[in-house]
RNA sequence: GGGCGCUUAGCUCAGCUGGUUCAGAGCAUCUCGUUUACACCGAGGGGGUCGGGGGUUCGAAUCCCUCAGCGCCCA
């Protein structure tokens, strides 16, 4: 045998794929013989290097398109990238600070010159880290967010929206990353609980002579305040009711607001309103028609508004606040105190409330159908508990804010006009003509287009539709064949970022869902469940877990525990798990390969284990499409997984393999391979690699036979009886190997098997079998029991093994004894369920029919058992 | 604070609309084994009052209530 005896996956994993790429398996057209089946992947960002998450992800896109494309159908896996507005901005930002260069130095044109150089240098990265993992993508549909042709489709849709009246400019209160200098999604922030110190601060009672304490821990923003809330029911500050105060410092009067959003044990009790400057006091501002008094610049110091500390940071002007209110005895008192702030996750800074103009698509109405076509189940989502997170996340569905104070993206076909109105237009030249219907004076000069670009989001959204040119060409053969896609494989994550506004954008743009079915994968966890990221270092680099296990051993070890919406908690031993499993499989074939034909023999007596393994076969082959047809993807792994180890490795291939050196019957051998080959189709989804390369060393195969696009097997009748009736050949072969160890025999020392059995015949096509497996010399029918023997009891039938020493008879007298009594205790609770007459009448026939069986068998398995006891004396 | 979900063997998890798929799987563990495909292996074994309590039912891991612990999303 010249094989090595471990399969070594770096010899194999980069031939294959080239040779699928070199014979275009992976590509796709339109055709209308075959059913399309269609997978968009989920675009990975430009910036990103291949992480465990999407290693999950991918490996069972792979697995649900290489089945399809098995099955027959017109497989088509979109594979892409997102340009990722905020992650690459600010990547090129930092390699450009690298170089000296500060982006505020630059012209628009000039950093998006540098953002392309780097997009084309670092974009294609984490596609060409797919491939090592086996992807079979359809790469020469490769689409990004940024191209042309999806970049169009992104202004369209947004100027049809507009036109459509969906689309407004409106204030909002952003995340404000003051050293970025723009507005971050609320998913960009990073909360933290910190140490800081909460300020009781005195202010006057216009006209009178009294104070009222508020607690705050941003003093500063005191110059912001538009107004002093308490609440209604808070006899303490009743007296207070419609009274002014005057802003320390400052001296500027402002309303007491009554409102129950007030607590009443937090602080005082008694809350300052800065609208422009927190969340909450903006919503309370809008309420109760406040004034906003914005009295910060966008670098984090304070502006105009804030009449004191011109130009000074916000953090400097905390604390000198509070040694001014302190000096003119306005400074109550100071607390240390816990709170959660916001950091920016790109630049660590401090996140600052801020109200900004935006632009935003109302999402009310847009909204319905993507609801409803989830609700009623035309999409699915996978796991089903998601559907009440869809539902309460679109019922009350905020407008969108489309809108992001960057210049890598889609800039805004928005064009100002000098009096400040805008046009919305696809080109300036269009803008112009726009902008001449309101005034003819207008130039081209004086229009100046909206420095914004849309979230990435806002792109991405369209992509089911986009990457087939499905909203310029809306009639294309492409987008006709492949739309809507199948499944969608994703993070839970951005169910809604992402998914729901896909749906949303398809029932829009085509009036039809944008795919069937939606798997939702589990982060990938460490062993602590801490999430795996780059900060923690706790994540493996996916392409060292590749070159260690193999690609095959990696992808089976993700999804050896990855039910669908749970999180997976990665360990290596689960790739340890994959790659035994390769060599498992590896070894299977040694074994067959190395056998010699003789044409002579007869093999008939493989007769039963063929036809069994074939029963076998097909009942797992069924058990794996149903799990298929419930996304089970670790089920029908696991289902395959011990269909190839324990019933074709240790069953199967233990029952025909000949005598060392002895060959094997053509017929046999042919079988076999058949099985060999038929094995290899079902695992080849989850390992690509591995089951191609033994497919072509099963048999020589033309250029084109390749695993990859062979036909999935079709499950064929399977015979109950011959599985149940092997079930027990293999329960007595158990048993036998039981007394070997515990009796300490030798595997090697042949025993003999006597048979007490009212129906012999059930063993007479396993006599074979039996013998072999559990190196019985000869298995013979006895019509009594057999003196001086051990003894075991399957069913109703009694075995006796006679052994040539003395054998302690009342050592298997207690172990008789102890399953009399089992058995015994059994029957009385089967007994008790059918002297209930209610369960007679009630239970459904099948159950009761059920424990008359297990009554009937329960009493022939005590009456021999007390046999053998008698027997023993 | 509002919403959703989880708790089954040492670990990770199956267990659909209550009844032989009902107490399961894989891994880990223990015993034995350098047999001739594989020690990245083989044979065999042990291990759980299904988070606690209560209820509905002939029958509950499964349905309902409640308590405890954990997680996620939104504010």
């Amino acid at each position: 045998m010249s094989l090595s005896t471990k399969y070594d996956p770096s010899a194999v994993e980069e031939k294959w794929y080239q040779y699928w790429m070199d014979h275009g398996f992976f590509h796709s057209e339109p055709n209308p013989d075959k059913e399309p089946y269609t997978i968009v992947i989920p675009p990975p960002n430009v910036t990103g290097v291949l992480h465990m998450g999407h290693m999950l992800n991918n490996t069972i896109q792979d697995v649900l398109i290489r089945k399809a494309r098995m099955e027959g159908k017109e497989a088509c896996w979109v594979p892409g990238t997102d340009h990722a507005s905020i992650a690459t901005e600010a990547k090129v930002v930092a390699m450009l600070k690298e170089k000296g260069i500060n982006k505020k130095d630059l012209t628009r044109e000039e950093f998006l010159k540098h953002a392309w150089e780097w997009t084309e240098k670092y974009g294609g990265i984490i596609l060409e880290q797919l491939k090592k993992l086996g992807a079979s993508c359809d790469w020469d549909r490769t689409r990004f967010t940024m191209e042309e042709s999806l970049s169009e489709s992104v202004i369209d849709v947004f100027i049809d929206l507009h036109n459509k009246g969906l689309i407004y400019r409106g204030v909002r209160m952003v995340n404000w990353d003051p050293q970025g200098k723009t507005a971050l999604s609320d998913d960009e922030v990073i909360h933290k609980e910190v140490q800081s110190k909460l300020y009781y601060v005195n202010y006057k009672i216009e006209g009178e002579d009294t104070f009222v304490t508020i607690a705050t821990t941003r003093p500063e923003t005191i110059l912001g305040d538009s107004a002093i809330c308490i609440n209604p029911n808070d006899e303490r500050y009743a007296h207070l009711k419609g009274k002014r105060a005057l802003v320390p410092l400052i001296n500027r009067s402002i309303p007491i607001i009554e409102d129950e959003y007030v607590s009443v044990e937090f602080g005082t009790g008694c809350l300052k309103v800065t609208p422009a400057h927190d969340i909450n006091d903006y919503e309370l501002g809008l309420k109760h028609n406040l004034e906003s008094i914005d009295i910060l610049n966008d670098d984090g110091t304070l502006n105009e508004a804030a009449q004191m500390f011109v130009g000074e940071d916000r953090f400097v002007v905390r604390k000198k606040i509070a040694k001014e209110l302190d000096a003119i005895g306005q400074l109550n008192k100071i607390e240390d105190y816990t709170n959660s702030v916001g950091f920016s996750e790109r630049t660590d800074a401090v996140i600052e409330p801020k109200l900004s103009t935006q632009w935003f698509l109302k999402m009310e109405d847009i909204t319905k159908p993507a609801l409803e076509n989830v609700m009623n189940d035309e999409i699915q989502l996978i796991p089903p508990k998601f559907k009440n997170t869809y539902r309460h996340w679109m019922e009350n569905v905020h407008d969108w804010c489309i809108s992001r104070q960057l210049w890598w993206g889609h800039q805004i076909p928005a064009f100002y006009l000098p009096n400040g109105s805008y046009v919305v237009a696809k080109t300036k030249e269009e803008a112009l003509a726009k902008a001449q219907e309101k005034d003819s004076s207008i130039t081209i000069d004086q229009l100046t287009q909206d420095e914004d670009v849309l979230d990435t989001w806002f792109s991405s959204w369209l992509w089911p539709m986009s990457v087939f040119d499905g909203l310029k060409n809306p009639d294309n053969e492409d987008i006709k064949y492949y739309y809507p896609t199948n499944d969608l494989v994703t993070a839970p994550e951005i169910l809604f970022f992402w998914v729901a506004r896909m749906i949303i954008a398809g029932y829009e743009y085509r009036g039809e869902k944008p795919f069937k079915n939606v798997y939702l994968t589990g982060i990938v966890r460490d062993k602590q469940r801490r999430k795996m990221s780059k900060s923690l270092g706790n994540s493996p680099d996916p392409l060292d877990l590749i070159k260690q296990y193999g690609a095959d051993g990696v992808r089976t070890g993700m999804l050896f525990s990855s039910p669908a919406g749970n999180d997976l908690l990665f360990d290596e031993k689960l790739c340890e798990q994959g790659r035994n499993f390769s060599n498992k499989i590896w070894n299977a074939f040694r074994l067959v390969q190395g056998w010699e034909v003789d044409k002579n023999l007869d093999g008939s007596h493989n007769a039963t284990a063929i036809a069994w393994f074939k029963s076998r076969f097909n009942q797992t082959l069924a058990e794996v499409e149903d799990h298929f047809t419930k996304f089970r993807i670790s089920d029908a792994l696991m289902s395959i997984y011990k269909l190839i180890w324990d019933d074709y490795c240790a069953w199967y291939l233990e029952m025909i393999k000949p005598e060392f050196g002895q060959p094997i019957d053509a017929k046999t051998l042919e079988q076999t391979i058949i099985f060999n080959e038929q094995l290899m189709k079902l695992i080849h989804p989850f390992m690509p690699f591995l089951s191609e390369e033994l497919w072509h060393e099963l048999r020589e195969r033309d250029e084109k036979d390749c695993l990859i696009v062979a036909d999935w097997p079709k499950a064929e009748a399977i015979d109950e009886q011959l599985l149940s009736d092997a079930a027990l050949a293999f329960e007595v072969v158990t048993n036998v190997r039981n007394i070997r160890n515990t009796k300490q025999i030798s595997p090697k020392e042949a025993l003999e098997l006597k048979i007490k059995s009212g129906d012999f015949a059930k063993f007479e096509n396993y006599q074979f079998i039996i013998q072999k497996l559990a190196n019985v010399s000869s298995v013979a029918q006895v019509t009594d029991s057999v003196e001086g023997a051990l003894t075991f009891v399957v069913k109703a039938d009694e075995f006796f093994i006679p052994v040539s020493g003395s054998i302690d008879v009342e050592k298997e007298k207690e172990e008789l004894q102890k399953e009399l009594e089992y058995t015994k205790g059994f029957l009385k609770s089967v007994d008790k369920k059918l002297s209930n007459e209610r369960f007679v009448n009630n239970a459904p026939e099948q159950v009761v029919a059920m424990e008359q069986k297990k009554k009937a068998d329960a009493e022939a398995k005590i009456k021999v058992l007390e046999e053998s006891l008698a027997n023993l004396g």
